[in-house]
DNA sequence: AAAATATACGATACTTAAGGTCGTAGATAG
DNA sequence: CTATCTACGACCTTAAGTATCGTATATTTT
């Protein structure tokens, strides 16, 4: 049910990676591609969204590239996803509101409401827009320290009450 | 981002419909179909699923239908998620886990990973599930109040700063 | 027996995401 | 000046997901 999509999750990457370089140096979309083995389309298509929403800043030209523009603690992560995912980010009702290729059922929750989950529906996302934006992209951004081994060292046995596909 | 799909928001109506009848009172998949403009098909399929999880019981034949099992109390949204759209449902990185019919990129973010912001995704995922955890969904059989109206009666414009499609 | 209902399985169309291709423009290195 | 590297932007193809529909069977009431 809560999924980012591909634009996303290689924006965190792309944008812990460049947080970790020293003043103004500029990465290039190949780098990174490279550098985690991302398909470069897609982490160029991405840098340039994430370039858009003023996130980072680009240099054209050889030896060009892009380098952070905001610290990543002055982003809240409901932020970037309304900007990287657009306005429908958060999600429940198919009905409220219903945009542009939104295929709504015949419930307008608004105000001729038949379904009645509507007002339940907006506090919902009033309570995750709120919870979204207690996290900060720099969470993402911090050092990958191994997490307190577990004393067993068991692929897969420890998750299992909590076995997760995506997160 | 966070978008619930049909099944489930209909799976809510109905809860929040069968919530609110007496007793042992049974609904019909078509009672709720016809009540709220849904498609029976899809309503049938959602409420066999509903009782698959155990959530509400059947009674067969005619004039059969079904009615609630469990208190809506009882159950949180992180419950009712994981049993109507699967294990997979909270997400982030594609690539964690990557169970069948995901494709993930190359990188194993458990142990041998190049990305590194696997631990801060499953730190958000263990956030997310605990968020998930804290709402009953009894919140959404409540009374569908209207809430407080605004004091100028503008179609869209209150909305505008948070103008989201989806919840 | 007949009607209403759940139950189960399958098929199809639509929508979206993901990835890829191509061409253009700007800047540096040589 | 030219070749090369890079950002930039439009378009296309394919794969996956999801909503929707259809059909048949079992069970109970009337």
């Amino acid at each position: 049910m809560i999924k980012l999509n591909r634009t996303t999750e290689y924006g965190l990457i792309a944008l812990r990676h460049m947080s970790r370089k020293s003043g103004g140096a500029v990465t290039s979309a190949r780098e990174i591609a490279d550098t985690y083995g991302l398909p470069f389309e897609i982490t160029a298509k991405t840098l340039q969204r994430l370039k858009d929403t003023g996130l980072i800043q680009s240099v054209q030209g050889a030896r060009g590239g892009y380098a952070l523009k905001k610290s990543l603690d002055e982003v809240t992560l409901a932020d970037f996803l309304r900007e990287m995912e657009g306005p429908q980010a958060v999600v429940a009702c198919a009905s409220i509101e219903s945009g542009p290729g939104v295929s709504g059922h015949a419930c307008d929750c608004e105000y001729d409401s038949k379904c009645q989950i509507g007002p339940a529906m907006k506090n919902l996302n009033n309570k995750v827009l709120q919870f979204l934006s207690g996290i900060r992209l720099s969470e993402f951004a911090a050092e990958a320290v191994p997490l307190v081994q577990l004393t067993s060292f068991e692929p897969k046995a420890a998750n299992s009450q909590n076995s997760v596909g995506h997160l």
